[in-house]
DNA sequence: CGCCAAATAT
DNA sequence: GATATTTGGC
């Protein structure tokens, strides 16, 4: 590992002293990287060359923490290769040409991120995140479940195809990254001792293949996904380039599910047919939750009972159980809520009285703009809460696994998509008055039902403002009373690089239409 | 069956 | 210690 989330609780001043491997062939656009790296005190070491390059990595990957390569003109394949060097090492590809094929092929190999040149300071800055990144994802996340990201990757790649030209490039893409269909609603039972998975399988398409996977590109998979997946599914989207699960377990590091999603060890016990591992627990996945969601809709939250939601799911070997379990959870969340919203809604009422401003003032958090990074959820990509009006937008209140990077990291939350700093005390969310005051415009964005516009231009008293802190704190990836959708995993890796953007683009659809 | 709360597992 | 999920009683 370059670097392991220890390091960096250890690593006071992060991210001075960064150490960064840069090639550039061009001396001068080089010298010029290399100034503004050791502006923001990295540490630069300069190859001009590949092999130069290559030797430096092999001999001393331990060193550097992130490196910056330049394509090679002439020669993709040299690059690419240097791609395959150290897996790692997190590496940004640069280039003066603009090439999405060659630019998604890079991603696919496993660059981090691929910048076009010239690397203005912006862009240069933030480079620490992706060894934030490749260090938690050293550390598995229990609540990631990749198999999502790449089933978004797949939409994604779908739905833009008008803007890709090159399919070729699209489907060898798929082909790296993912060889098959993503199971909906896949179901895994993990034994009971021992973290390994024993089986899976899929409903909705009788398909039932085996996942095997192949160690060489999981890594490849991983980054691709974190890095060009953009909102199509609300569901998470980074994930640890993990290896394997069962083979060895470094550090002894269990098992997150999303490599177990995807790979079957050895034996593989079909859940019917195991008769001595007992199955323990089954997986609420994204796609599987999203199923429980649909039938419950579909048969109206007061209707919705567990053998009926079995019914519709159609979820092989799942059982009424699992799913009363499920729908207990739910229920309880649902009330906590409502009632938390309620809270607000009251306090709204009796304070209130200037109409909602319909307004995307900026809170620069770490530089970024709340608005850019907070979206509303009422515009959830992919399976917006509002595609169905039948019910109440009920998944914005689910907490989607994944979805949030600082959400096993209590320490560093803020910082892995925020702040490079460790964090106070303070929450992440709300710690300035003003932006609580402000926030409250979007509220209204949540409670779309009945009741178009609830707002209020006053503050909350402070117990409230507290628990909503508190509450945020604990539970990261709950959604925020006030309409807000945390930062999904596209727009940090998409807007934190270019941090200091403050442009709100309301193409945002934060109120509800009337 | 469905719901709830206690028991367990992670 | 907190959560998520299963179990078991009513």
């Amino acid at each position: 590992m370059v670097c392991t989330a220890d390091d960096l609780q250890e690593w006071k001043d992060f991210p001075k002293g960064l150490r960064v491997l840069l090639l550039d062939r061009d001396g001068h656009s080089a010298a010029e990287i290399t100034s503004k790296l050791e502006e923001m005190e990295y540490v630069v070491c300069y190859c001009s060359d590949e092999k130069e390059t290559l030797s430096t990595i092999l001999n001393t990957s331990e060193n550097f923490h992130v490196a910056i390569l330049e394509m090679c003109k002439g020669n993709y394949d040299e690059s690419f290769k240097l791609l395959g060097s150290s897996k790692d090492l997190p590496i940004i590809m640069i280039s003066d040409v603009y090439c999405l094929s060659t630019m998604m092929k890079c991603i696919a190999l496993g660059a981090v991120e691929f910048l076009l040149k010239p690397l203005s300071e912006d862009k240069l800055r933030n480079i620490w995140q992706h060894v934030l990144h490749k260090a938690f994802s050293s550390t598995p996340k229990p609540e990631v479940d990749s198999a999502a990201s790449l089933m978004q990757l797949q939409l994604e790649s779908e739905d833009n195809t008008g803007v890709l030209e090159d399919t070729e490039v699209l489907s060898w893409i798929q082909d790296v990254v993912w060889e098959q269909e993503q199971p909906e609603g896949s179901v895994i039972y993990q034994l009971n001792q021992g973290s390994s998975l024993q089986g899976c399988w899929e409903s909705e398409n009788q398909m039932n293949r085996p996942m095997e996977t192949d160690c060489s590109d999981k890594d490849v998979r991983s980054n691709f996904v974190e890095t060009a997946s953009h909102d199509l599914v609300c569901e998470d989207t980074l994930q640890e380039g993990q290896p394997r699960l069962s083979g060895e377990n470094k550090s002894g590091v269990k098992s997150g599910p999303s490599a177990a999603e995807h790979s079957i060890q050895g034996s593989d016990v079909n859940p019917s047919a195991s008769s001595k591992a007992r199955k323990t627990k089954v997986d609420w996945s994204p796609e599987l939750h999203r199923k429980f969601i649909r039938a419950v809709e579909q048969l109206g939250i007061d209707r919705a009972i567990p053998s009926k939601i079995l019914e519709l799911m159609k979820v092989e070997g799942l059982t009424r159980h699992n799913v009363a379990s499920h729908l207990q959870k739910y229920r309880m969340q649902r009330k906590h809520v409502m009632q938390r919203e309620e809270n607000l809604t009251r306090y709204s009422m009796q304070t209130n009285h200037s109409p909602p401003i319909m307004a995307y003032p900026s809170y620069p958090y770490c530089g970024i703009s709340m608005s850019t990074v907070y979206r509303t959820w009422t515009q959830t990509n992919g399976h917006p809460a509002n595609v169905n009006m039948r019910g109440p937008p009920d998944y914005r209140h689910w907490p989607q696994p994944g979805t949030q990077p600082w959400n096993s990291y209590a320490g560093m939350q803020a910082d892995a998509w925020g702040c490079p700093v460790m964090l106070p005390s303070r929450a992440p969310y709300f710690s300035y008055p003003q932006q609580i005051s402000a926030s409250h415009n979007v509220y209204t964005a949540n409670k779309g039902y009945g009741t178009p516009q609830i707002s209020f231009d006053l503050q909350p008293n402070e117990e409230l403002i507290d628990e909503i802190v508190n509450e945020a704190k604990r539970k990261p990836w709950s959604p925020l009373p006030l309409g807000l959708k945390p930062p999904s995993a596209e727009i940090l890796v998409e807007e934190l690089p270019k941090q200091g953007i403050s442009t709100l683009t309301p193409q945002i659809n934060a109120f509800n239409p009337p």
